[in-house]
DNA sequence: TTTTGTCTTTCCGATACCAAAAAAACAGTG
DNA sequence: CACTGTTTTTTTGGTATCGGAAAGACAAAA
């Protein structure tokens, strides 16, 4: 079936390109980050500017919302938000955005994990046995490259180094974020964010404030993700932001299930929180502290015999 | 001009394969290693198994140091080494390993130095103005990009991120590394492959004796980086091992031109000999604090005035 | 029997090409 | 005049294909 040349089809949803997906889900955080409320405007050129990249993908990414039912078009006037923007950044049918690449991820997982993909395997074998086109799997192995999960062989084939999911790793994780995060406040460089620092400390205590519900799962992680990466950012340093990145990254690859528990997610926020108000005082060494027993007590929470989490359901 | 099919032709040496050359040169390494004499007899087999191939690129690889003329091929009896491996692991005409890519490497730097590559740049411009295909160039970003120093784009196009070879990269990279290095040492799932000491240690003192000459930089470098990967993989910690190779990579990029001064070299193989005497005696907090003074005095070296920050053991 | 030499099979890298997507230029509207 | 709608140009990602390279099997020699 041809799809026709020329005009965008928006009801094909299954066409979209990653970016623009991705955008579109960018552009409902930063509504949400700016508090818009319905009726506001939303000027392409600003968006452009703000995500570095031109108006064709902005207004593919509009265009998303717009089918969504977030936003509506005005003919010659732009798009205008409609209803305003909840929780669950997470949009549901929206965040096709590397769809078939993150079924591939989870298809590899549970294929390792039941032992049909060997350790050791060649990349045609593995577009035989999960049935993709070699273009998406390179993709997503040089993702799981990236991720250090999977190795090139010398010659040929791909590696899978053990233990991807194991307590031993999280163990690990936890010890080399002690390490490096801890430091990363002390940094004679470091300098506080404190536009952000406000914004943080908003979105946590509003965050503490509503009911735990599992679909809060995906945000409080994000906003985990983002408040650790950001204080890496405000150390000054490129290597340490580097460290912290790549282990967020880690964790939203293997991390979607590893759910707290309410109590460690309470737990976690006022951690969060008062490492802020020490920064806040410019008592670094206090929130270096703080830091380092946030880290501790959260690796605590799995470390005893977690239960053999594996990748996604 | 078109290559005969079926039998290798040894004497284009052009056309040699990466994996080939990689080897040929990974041999020597070993055999100097093994500190093999005139007459050693290279099995393939052994070889083999050793590098994780198949005994294709091995013979390859062994065709190679024939040409080269540092070892013998007898007819059904295999490889001979012909003169012990001196000094100078490092090929002259024989790294093409990445040839191609390492010379287009460094134009890429020239480029960007004399500001005739802009911080932004799509694929093409960089094909037309590089003068190379998209393939290698293709290979060299990703390179790049894993070093951090270019990064893609959204949309399309990449980044080159800003003062790659600055001081204040180097003291960066100092800053990082004087907080995960010293804590790998202390970790509690710390391991001393004494093995890999012994050889270390000999390979130190062998190198204390010599008479510094201007060729030794590259072989100095490379027990260095050696030096601290090692100790890092003994820290039991994935990813304390893969951050300092990350910075290895980094610096083995960077700093062909970091010549330290033949009195910092001397000053470096004596810290280095502390450490694995202290470790060797179980005094792992001693050889932390060492670890953290080599690194200190290293950065020093070219950072003349850099503050001395603390980091907590 | 172990190791090398030879041959076959399988895999991967490079190239060419095409369609989709992004960038950029241009035209139109409030 | 600022912004959106439309068109054109350029770049990019995907697929097919082909030659070279690696893996694996087999034969021959020490």
């Amino acid at each position: 079936m041809s799809r026709s040349a020329g005009a965008i089809d928006p009801s094909d949803v299954s066409a979209t390109s990653r970016l623009r997906a991705d955008l579109a889900s960018r552009i409902l955080n930063l509504l949400k980050d700016q508090k818009a409320e319905p009726g506001h405007r939303l000027v392409e050129c600003e968006l452009c500017r703000h995500f570095g990249v031109s108006r064709t993908p902005i207004r593919g990414a509009l265009q998303l919302l717009a089918n969504a039912g977030t936003v509506e078009a005005r003919a010659n006037r732009g798009y205008v938000l409609l209803h305003p923007v909840r929780e669950a950044p997470e949009p549901p049918a929206l965040t096709e955005q590397g769809e078939e690449d993150r079924e591939l991820l989870v298809r590899i997982a549970r294929a390792r994990n039941s032992g049909l993909l060997p350790d050791e395997c060649s990349q045609q074998e593995m577009v035989r046995h999960l049935d993709v086109t070699m273009a998406t799997l390179l993709r997503v192995l040089r993702q799981l490259a990236d991720l250090g999960l999977v190795e090139r062989k010398p010659g040929k084939g791909w590696i899978f180094l053990p233990a991807i999911d194991s307590t031993r790793a999280q163990e690990e994780s936890y010890a080399f974020r002690r390490v490096v995060e801890p430091a990363g406040l002390l940094a004679p460089t470091f300098e506080l964010d404190w536009q952000w620092l406000e914004r943080s400390r908003a979105q946590h205590q509003s965050f503490r404030k509503r009911r735990w519900r599992d679909t809060l799962a995906v945000e409080f992680f994000q906003m985990n993700a983002d408040f650790h990466e950001q204080l890496a950012r405000c150390s000054g340093n490129r290597y340490l932001l580097g460290a912290v990145q790549g282990q967020n990254r880690l964790r939203s690859f293997l991390n979607y299930h590893w759910v707290h528990g309410v109590p460690r997610v309470i737990a976690s926020i006022e951690e969060h929180l008062a490492i802020m108000d020490a920064l806040a005082d410019g008592r670094n060494d206090r929130a270096s502290q703080l830091m380092l027993d946030h880290l501790a007590s959260s690796s605590r929470t799995f470390s005893p015999m977690a239960p053999s989490p594996k990748i996604p359901a």
